[in-house]
DNA sequence: GCGATCAGTT
DNA sequence: CACAACTGATCGC
């Protein structure tokens, strides 16, 4: 919960996502996102009685949530009075004093947030400074750097304070899965639900809040169901969140809510009804979308956690990690941070004593230098005329240059790598500012879903580790190897350190498909699920942008590519699967089929096969867009762009399954 | 009656 | 152990 109190230091005559008390008298209002706990005071009679006599006071946020915002009556008398700014378009506003005349510029740029449809951050440029307030955020590693507005003159921008959201800023949420590992893993688990007949339906235990309309579309885009919902008109104006969506009960996949949403969770009854138009019974399975995260040192396991005979919880965060807030404010390096939250059983001391040595220090006021890498060369030459922070020599900043998609702007030449079959729901993710380059990505990368130790919350009934065995058939465009840089995956060998417990996660994908057998995985004790994580958490941080957490890409590597070995011909959605005994509760059919104690060895030798297809020579048609960015893009000013050789030598050896110095692997790639 | 606040729940 | 939302009780206008 934001303890931000609505005005920065820097420039106390504005306020953003507080409308109550002080900020009544404000020049200038800001909204991030469409969140409560961020609109308190939004439809105060007070403000609105305010609103009516300052004609020149005008709210401003992102377009979508201006649309959003607008879709409740509540607040539809700040109509005429909110003003949306386009995404990454440095934008001038004059705040005026109405009392006094006095007048005061400030140019103000919204950056993606990745939190919720239209959430933004705020970079205020002005006469005291620059500052940024992340309002919420959820930003991969590496996400800072690419965004091209953080930055001038090649470099990151001199920034006085950041206002920071500090959610999770607690060695507890050291990782927290990432967006792409989750949605994998939702994925998998609602299809090897669905496949089973027309009748075998899911139930998305989602809060009424905006940030789960990602999940919807993009389940529905992978899998060819829309997601039943309760209201739609809020999104009446955004055609690609609007396609994935239906009002219409008769499908498979459910977001519908009810008031007594537990009692339905726990006997898996569905809000809108437990049987189909034609009076069969539907067979339902609940996924309830939970934060769940993982210490820095802590065992791995899955992202799906099974709650029960037919309920699961499976991992979601809107907010960004421990690691993923350290990473974001160490390449900012700011003057100053303020904490925009204090979590439970944390103070405010504590965190500051987190960040204060991500910012730069009153000794060493000069702002370090920050090399962009391929950001930073593929900037055009003419960007140069506006480098230099000098926004205020130009009465009238404009956009930058014409504007591009997100990713054309940021990192061209990734661009050309994903772009090439384009993504039919990139503009959706444009359009609700939401997550779009992680998104994106993640369509191809096939992420999956391994993370260390499960927050396990006590309720319900004692919690069964569930994972989730296999990927869909994603299909990867064939994708430039950066012949630079030793790619992990023509190392990585799946069997490097495979125990007994990591061949457990890994049945046939074969299998599984052949059977039409659920693709969850039970374990009653938890201790035999995870991965070994000796070499994952060695694994290098190549994944480009939409980059997950440091860890748990090897598997992903190797999954993606077992999947696509034994599963390119499945293509057909939503047929009924007269193999599978419908009435079979997930449980049952999961550990007749996958039991831990009996993996077959043949599916063992299969896995063997794979790794053995993924090191043929031509392996980079199996190759995820992982380019070598994030070397070239040191998340530290201090990281150490590691050498050829060093990475030649760390692969082989990891390929080998031969120890390896970790910490001077860290040293390399991690910051600490 | 409405809104703000708080505690509790999910 | 979180979030974001909701519920219900209480208080004040």
């Amino acid at each position: 919960m934001s303890s931000f109190q609505g005005q920065m230091v820097e420039y106390p005559t504005i306020s953003i996502d507080r409308f109550d008390r002080e900020n009544l008298k404000a020049r200038a209002y800001f909204l991030s996102h469409c969140h409560k706990d961020h609109m308190k005071g939004l439809r105060a009679p007070t403000l609105k009685r305010r609103l009516e006599c300052s004609l020149k006071v005008h709210l401003y946020c992102s377009p979508v949530t201006k649309e959003l915002l607008l879709t409740s009556p509540k607040y539809r008398f700040w109509e005429k009075r909110i003003v949306a700014i386009e995404i990454e378009t440095p934008t001038q506003i004059s705040l005026i004093d109405e009392a006094s005349g006095e007048k005061e510029e400030i140019v103000v740029t919204l950056l993606p947030a990745g939190h919720c449809p239209g959430s933004v951050m705020f970079l205020f440029q002005g006469n005291n400074g620059t500052v940024l307030y992340t309002g919420d955020f959820r930003l991969a590693k590496g996400e800072a750097a690419r965004m091209e507005l953080l930055h001038s003159g090649g470099r990151v921008r001199d920034i006085q304070s950041v206002y920071l959201d500090t959610t999770f800023c607690d060695p507890r949420f050291y990782q927290i899965p990432s967006r792409g590992e989750c949605l994998s893993g939702i994925l998998e688990l609602v299809r090897s639900w669905i496949t089973r007949s027309p009748y075998h339906v899911v139930w998305l235990n989602c809060k009424a809040a905006y940030g789960y309309a990602y999940l919807f579309t993009n389940l529905s885009e992978e899998l060819g169901v829309q997601v039943h919902v309760d209201k739609l008109d809020m999104f009446r104006n955004m055609p690609d969140i609007l396609q994935h969506l239906t009002t219409e009960r008769s499908t498979q996949i459910h977001a519908c809510r009810h008031p007594k949403a537990e009692e339905y969770y726990q006997w898996n009854k569905l809000p809108c009804g437990t049987t189909s138009k034609n009076k069969i019974p539907l067979q339902t399975i609940s996924i309830k979308p939970s934060t769940m995260w993982f210490g820095e040192r802590s065992r791995k396991t899955n992202v799906i956690v099974r709650t029960g005979e037919s309920s699961y919880r499976a991992c979601f965060s809107f907010h960004s990690s421990y690691s993923e807030i350290k990473d974001f404010l160490s390449y900012i390096c700011p003057m100053n941070v303020y904490p925009n939250v204090i979590p439970v059983g944390t103070t405010l001391d504590k965190v500051k004593e987190i960040l204060k040595p991500l910012c730069r220090s009153s000794q060493n006021t000069e702002p370090k230098y920050k090399p962009l890498g391929k950001l930073k060369r593929f900037r055009r030459v003419h960007l140069d005329s506006e480098e230099e922070d000098d926004l205020f020599d130009d009465p009238l900043p404009v956009p930058l240059r014409h504007k591009l998609p997100y990713q054309l702007t940021l990192h061209p030449e990734v661009v050309l790598l994903t772009a090439v079959p384009q993504n039919p729901s990139e503009k959706l993710r444009k359009s609700t500012g939401c997550c779009e380059v992680e998104s994106v990505h993640n369509s191809f990368l096939a992420n999956f879903i391994d993370c260390e130790e499960s927050n396990s919350e006590s309720e319900e009934e004692s919690e069964i580790s569930a994972s989730v065995q296999d990927l869909d058939p994603v299909v990867l465009p064939q994708q430039k190897v950066d012949a630079d840089v030793p790619q992990w995956e023509v190392f990585f060998k799946r069997n490097d350190n495979v125990t007994d417990e990591g061949l457990e996660n890994f049945p046939s994908s074969t299998e599984t498909r052949g059977s039409q057998s659920p693709k969850l995985f039970s374990d009653s004790d938890g201790e035999s699920t995870h991965i070994s994580s000796q070499n994952s958490s060695q694994s290098t941080h190549i994944t480009e942008q939409g980059s997950q957490g440091w860890d748990s890409q090897a598997d992903t590597v190797l999954l993606s590519s077992q999947d696509r070995n034994g599963d390119n011909g499945f293509l057909n959605k939503s047929v009924h699967r007269p193999k599978v005994k419908d009435s079979v509760p997930a449980s049952q059919m999961e550990q007749n089929i996958l039991s831990p104690k009996d993996t077959p060895s043949h599916v063992k030798s299969r896995e063997q096969d794979i790794l053995e297809e993924k090191r043929l020579p031509n392996y980079s048609t199996y190759t995820d867009s992982q380019s070598s960015s994030d070397f070239e893009i040191p998340s530290t000013p201090e990281a150490e762009l590691p050498k050829q050789e060093h990475l030649q030598y760390l692969y082989e050896r990891l390929a080998t399954g031969e120890n390896i110095v970790v910490e001077k692997a860290h040293s390399w790639i991690f910051k600490n």
